[in-house]
DNA sequence: CACGTGACAACTC
DNA sequence: AGAGTTGCCACGT
């Protein structure tokens, strides 16, 4: 079906496909993206999020930096957007407008999924 | 805490 | 068919 069709799919598709699994009240981190999606650096990522449309389904807002914080994106507006976004699902910000991974940090897709699409096997997220 | 480095794919002309 | 341009990072020192 088209879920196997992922495999053979470009590199982005394959990502925003990993970005739509982000449960609401939850963020992920680019890195923690391209290690589910494999070969793929963190900035590729970001580079697939920037060429999404403005209508896309996919839901960029919950993929920030490493640093728990959103990227400064060009005009600098998005940013805002993507903040009331998380706000509005639940996601925390604190004073240094850092969303807390420890405790909104997504712990990945589910395995049946993950490996439907062939995106077994998954990297540790950090077992911690 | 700040800076510099490392590193890729997709789209358009 | 090929080349150039564009684009929301992470890590180590």
């Amino acid at each position: 079906m088209d879920d196997e069709s992922l495999v053979n799919a470009p590199v982005q598709k394959r990502i925003y496909a990993v970005v739509r699994q982000i449960p609401p009240g939850r963020v992920a981190t680019y890195g923690q993206i391209a290690a589910i999606v494999g070969g793929c650096t963190a900035r590729m990522v970001g580079y697939a999020l920037a060429a999404l449309p403005p209508e896309t389904d996919v839901p960029w807002q919950r993929v920030i930096n490493r640093q728990g914080k959103i990227s400064p994106r060009g005009a600098g507006d998005g940013s805002l957007r993507q903040r009331l976004l998380l706000e509005a699902e639940g996601i925390a910000f604190d004073q240094a407008h850092r969303v807390d991974l420890g405790r909104f940090g997504w712990q990945g897709p589910d395995w049946a999924w993950a490996a439907r699409h062939g995106f077994v096997p998954v990297p540790a997220p950090d077992n911690r």
